[in-house]
DNA sequence: GTCTATAGGATGATAGAC
DNA sequence: GTCTATCATCCTATAGAC
């Protein structure tokens, strides 16, 4: 079926995602990838290695999913889009955004320059759309984001979703063309 | 000196705060706290113990932390003394605050009670001053205030300073009175 | 209350055969 | 590329002495 060394990231993203990278053993992902757990250090020399592995895909999918934010050139459409984003995560999107979230404090890695050409395209838009401090307008929008959707993540889509009408209404977006 | 059960957990709660509960073993707690490791387990029959005791103080100490702005009668005050919080968390709260963070990823707790009766206050105050929407007002104020705190103590607090005076002005606070 | 010693199991990683 | 077998270490927890 699916090559072997594809399903070890697969299963181990799913599984730090879930359960926290120190909280996985090597074995359990070997188990649920069905296969033998040598095989994962054949690939990725040791567990840290797994993680880097992972991580690097990471970088460009978090690209891939913020590309049609970054390409819209209409501002009011950029803060919708971004206002949009945390309420339409797709289920399969999940277990990627909540091993962001859980790595980000386990491993106090930075995920902000992930973010940053977001927050760039935000003050742009809010430059476009004559707000008087568009660096900080950008910067508080996407710490909105950034807790809303953690609040998805945790605690499930309904917690959040009185927000969604609210904050679009805040920046003055009129629901949908 | 000091009281040992006492020395424990306030080493657990520093070492917990940067490396996470399943990253530090007891081992390493005991050692720092000057203290045999079989202790640990006379006082807090076992790993997930000691934790739960540092959950429970947790709990009283942020009601103490919040209780100036429940406490406040003037709903201007309300808010400015919520927007000022995370800039003046100090130095030794760091650990505290940093461990509600990292465990609510790394254990997926809540932390959502511990902060309702803030959400309400705010929401009593965006009421008291005529905002349209004062439950989303107020939710929203939470969920900014909390991703701003978790930047300071991630990424330290220079970077996100300059939200401070954006935030006030926002809320239309006067600079002090 | 506190320490020393140690059991018992899990865990990351390697070696060698296929 | 993949598996089986195995090792060395680490980690939680307990027992028993002081």
């Amino acid at each position: 079926m699916t090559d072997k060394k594809e399903q070890i990231l697969f299963v181990a993203l799913e599984l730090f995602a879930n359960e926290g990278f120190k909280g996985v053993p090597t074995s359990k992902i070997a188990k649920q990838a069905g296969v033998s757990e040598g095989l994962i250090f054949r690939h990725f020399t040791n567990k840290q290695g797994l993680l880097e592995a992972i991580l690097g895909l990471a970088v460009e999918k978090t690209k891939t999913i913020f590309k049609p934010i970054i390409a819209e050139m209409d501002p009011k459409k950029v803060l919708e889009k971004t206002i949009l984003f945390p309420f339409s995560i797709k289920k399969d999107e999940y277990h990627f955004w909540k091993l962001q979230f859980k790595l980000k404090w386990e491993l106090e890695l930075s995920g902000k320059e992930k973010m940053q050409p977001l927050i760039d395209k935000l003050a742009w838009a809010f430059r476009e759309l004559n707000y008087k401090n568009s660096e900080q307008e950008a910067v508080m929008l996407n710490h909105i984001i950034e807790s809303v959707s953690g609040g998805i993540l945790k605690e499930g889509l309904e917690t959040q979703l009185a927000l969604k009408d609210f904050l679009l209404n805040k920046y003055d977006i009129t629901p949908k063309n």
